[in-house]
DNA sequence: CCTAGATAAATCGCGCACGATTTAATCGCA
DNA sequence: TGCGATTAAATCGTGCGCGATTTATCTAGG
């Protein structure tokens, strides 16, 4: 209650007077069809679906792809490197990390310099399984059934976009502390 | 085993020979910034933190809030239906709407044509609902920092893009029996 | 030194999300 | 009519994903 957030209506506020006789309803807005959000949210179950036999023949889920994917473009890496790069928090990469060393693709230890992080580095079978995992690339292109010039500019756009909301959730969500 | 699904390599296969040297190499394919799929599965993700303080008002999850538009968009709809829609499984959807129901804002009962299907319908206090997030499109929109016309053509890439997944998912993902 | 605050992971509880299975009702067809 | 096949939800087990909290370590200031 004495948080104070910038609330919807507070947003709505500064929705444009409904002059524009033409302009969609308000009923509209809340259409699902018109929800980029859902558009998003939908096309990434729709990438694991065609990711998940690709996937199963490794043994890998795909945020457990993502994660190698990043440890094959950069080795011993800490927890929070791998966060960062993934836009994960540490609950969800721990135990993430722990069921790859279990698979043997990785093993993780405290880092001598400072107890406090954790070193995760690939083994052997980690480094190998990168070679099995060559051809995925090609098959999901294929999937898309899109032109590479298309894809490359959809994905510019997302890029753009992530960049605009996770600006605004920094300033929105983060509690007042204007640090 | 017996199972005859088509492999990462079997794709890999249609790979064009490595023999271009000005292609790009296997692992620049493999690098986390080149995937698209990553693109979407992080946007995804920044919807969700903008969306998160504003649905928190409203005491609903994201999914919660697309089945609540869903319902807003035409009532006295079955789980099937929701979970065509949403392109959700009913053993996500049950939870989801138990939850939803008791927070008050539906009910659920069988059909007396069908005992098989669940029907569910809004309540008032479901209803009312809807004005209380009038406000969250125009919010949302301010937050992808983003002009219309580009968001607009953002989605329909990304319709596009589900489209082609979603069917290649069918054609390869289901197991052989091409009925 | 040694303690207050900061920092990195880990832990906990909750809610998706799915595949596989189960339960219950309906349909089809001989 | 009756009984196998189909269909719709529900159930179960596993793995994300996050916020809030905890634990362990490190750093600064006195």
């Amino acid at each position: 209650m004495t948080r104070h957030d910038k609330t919807a209506t507070e947003c709505a506020t500064k929705t444009p007077a409904p002059d524009a006789s033409s302009e969609p309803s308000s009923a509209d807005l809340l259409r699902l069809d018109n929800f980029l959000c859902f558009s998003v949210y939908a096309t990434g179950h729709a990438f694991n679906r065609v990711y998940k036999p690709l996937l199963d023949e490794l043994g890998l889920t795909y945020p457990q792809f993502l994660v190698m994917a990043a440890l094959w473009e950069g080795d011993d890496r800490t927890i929070g490197s791998l966060g960062g790069a993934l836009g994960l928090e540490s609950s969800t990469l721990t135990p993430l990390v722990k069921r790859l060393e279990t698979a043997g693709l990785l093993v993780r230890r405290r880092d001598t310099r400072d107890e406090r992080v954790v070193r995760v580095s690939l083994t052997e079978k980690g480094h190998a399984l990168r070679d099995a995992a060559g051809g995925i690339p090609a098959c999901v292109f294929e999937a898309t059934g899109m032109g590479l010039a298309e894809l490359v500019a959809l994905k510019a756009g997302l890029e753009r976009l992530r960049k605009g909301l996770t600006a605004y959730a920094q300033d929105h969500g983060e509690p007042g502390d204007g640090r």
